[in-house]
DNA sequence: CTGAAAGCGCTTACAG
DNA sequence: CTGAAAGCGCTTACAG
């Protein structure tokens, strides 16, 4: 148990070889003789040889790594996709025996920081961001250190870089639509701050669709919470309690749009009966909800896949303006969403309207 | 944009120094003039030099590299918690600015290879195993490569190395207490491939939980399923088409609690009226369920902390044999654990009894 | 207090 | 076909 192990010297030695030859053989340089570079390899495999990762990659001149900036935590559990998107990226690594290092920075100030540290340390050969804000200083300061990367999602500028994102705003109206043809003509919309591109995106969706269906665009039915459940509780409780609440919501996450469940079960309405909701991500959980949930579905089992085998062809030298990849999210209809109810419009009596 | 990196060469040609002294310098040795250390530094920040890592690893003899072995995805969305894993061994390892790596390799055979590659070459100083077998190789593995690391749960044998672990054997038990106390009597167990060493000890708290309220095990009463939303529902179906169904429910996951919940109501059963159902977690998205899910929560918010704090403790010499931190799960009750139905024990009226 | 030198474990022109 | 040597960018005894 912990035999030091052994480093190219000593499988030299052990050879009556070089290290120059060893190194040769093992890496199949054609002027090594068969006979040798069989009886090297041989050897290595005996003696478990395995080339220090350290020395080979200062040799070569490059961190054969790539790093993923993990989004902060937004609440418990808020983020089921991170799994996945990490087994799509190490996959894509895997194949040419990169590794992958995961770091927390996100967009604020200290943190740019540790991404500076963390690609001028030369650690990292490429970087994937993700969750970018409309104007990222995390784009920038990529783009100003001249090092390769791939954005999960998008900024409001965003031709100059490579990306792959879900196209939010067409999601939305796809929403819209489907809520409209079941006659639905007050949507609410929960929204996410309007820092973070994809909340802006979404809204846009929103309104896009609102004027696609002659739909008029008020700015009461537009809340904006944290996008956590309890965000989605608050922001569908605002609106529910409005004079004309309105007869259906849209949710940028699926995990607004459980909170907002919880605040209609509050109010003793039946969501997909009283009020449609539909949430977006597509999370396998909400199959379990109460009821089981509509939502715009994203495409979500290849993004880490993607996302890395764009991020080596940048580092292989492709031009980065060359990966821009929208994926469609797709309608996928569970019990949350119906036929606008019949006491729909009713107005709110609140004690308001008897006051002076 | 991309104005390589200056490396302590050109530093050092900059401030007219040899890089032996601006190394040191950088380094706070007491051997440098006060003076000089704050030009060195000064000069190093506006030039913005960092050390090159693989080269300073390389050279002080270790990767200040930590590697988090990812366990498998079984199924979409099945590992809600592997962000907040990762964001606590990040906090820990942040403090010394070493790095965490992620890998992919599970205990099946290629894949032990490759952890072997990982530790042989040099390019971690520490591993993290999560979910391990009864019979784990990778323990073993790893213990005859004399590499710290540290099990996020346990194996069968774990007293000659470093785990974290919940009690998962003690949570069942107080589950089934629970449902003893309000009157079930025949209550099924629905659990994970027996390899898995958490599903070993989840099945033997049940069973000491049954003894201890003197109810007897029947082995019809356990089912063994992947550890899926479908398999709790494949699981339940059998379960519930006993002749003599049980009226209560153990799930050795949240997942599969709500595949349980699933096939309840496919049989028009009031999950916490008709049928009990705890599950195990403590998933934030069981609230939303239909009905919310009465689990046994464990305290995951600093399983990577703790993690990370062990693993660098062992590498930093500590005796791992010294780790093993039990944590306790407790009941969460939400809605869908009852007292026992009044229609209980009523058998299943099958067609086979009216066979010849 | 600073410099010159060796070494970490590889890779890769350059000789022979 | 193989060897001797330089170099990757650091750190750290060892001199002076």
């Amino acid at each position: 148990m912990g035999e030091k192990s052994v480093n190219l010297k000593a499988l030299a030695a052990h050879l009556d070889l070089t290290v120059s030859t060893v190194s040769r053989a093992l890496n199949d340089y054609s002027d090594i003789s068969p006979a040798t570079r069989e009886r090297v390899k041989l050897a290595a495999d005996q003696l478990g040889y395995r080339p220090n990762q350290n020395a080979r990659r200062l040799s070569i001149g490059t961190p054969e790594t790539v790093c993923y900036l993990m989004p902060r935590q937004i609440g418990p559990n808020a983020q089921p996709f991170v799994a996945q998107l990490l087994a799509g990226l190490g996959e894509a690594l895997n194949e040419r025996n990169w590794d992958l290092l995961v770091s927390q920075a996100d967009a604020s100030v200290g943190d740019l920081a540790s991404i500076e540290r963390l690609v001028r340390s030369g650690r990292i050969a490429g970087l994937v961001i993700s969750r970018p804000l409309k104007n990222d200083p995390r784009v920038n300061l990529m783009q100003s250190l001249g090092c390769p990367f791939v954005v999960h999602g998008r900024t409001e500028k965003c031709d100059d870089y490579a990306w792959y994102d879900v196209d939010g705003e067409d999601a939305f109206v796809t929403a819209i639509n489907h809520l409209a043809r079941l006659g639905h003509r007050r949507i609410g919309f929960i929204g996410a701050p309007l820092q973070y591109q994809f909340a802006q995106e979404r809204l846009d969706g929103y309104i896009r669709g609102l004027t696609h269906n002659g739909l008029a665009h008020e700015t009461e039915l537009v809340q904006i919470a944290e996008f956590t459940d309890e965000g989605g509780t608050a922001a569908a409780g605002i609106l529910m309690d409005l004079l004309q609440p309105p007869t259906a919501l849209v949710c940028v996450t699926d995990m607004m749009a459980l909170g907002a469940l919880e605040a209609l079960h509050a109010r003793k309405l039946t969501p997909g009966k009283d009020v449609s909701v539909i949430g977006y991500d597509g999370l396998h959980f909400g199959k379990h909800a109460n009821p089981p949930l509509t939502t715009m579905a994203q495409p979500q089992a290849h993004a880490g896949r993607r996302l890395g085998d764009i991020l080596l062809s940048i580092i292989d030298g492709a031009d980065p303006t060359k990966f821009h990849e929208l994926q469609r999210a797709h309608l996928v209809q569970r019990s949350t969403d119906g036929p606008v109810s019949s006491n729909a419009g009713q107005a709110n009596v609140s004690e308001r309207e008897d006051s002076p």
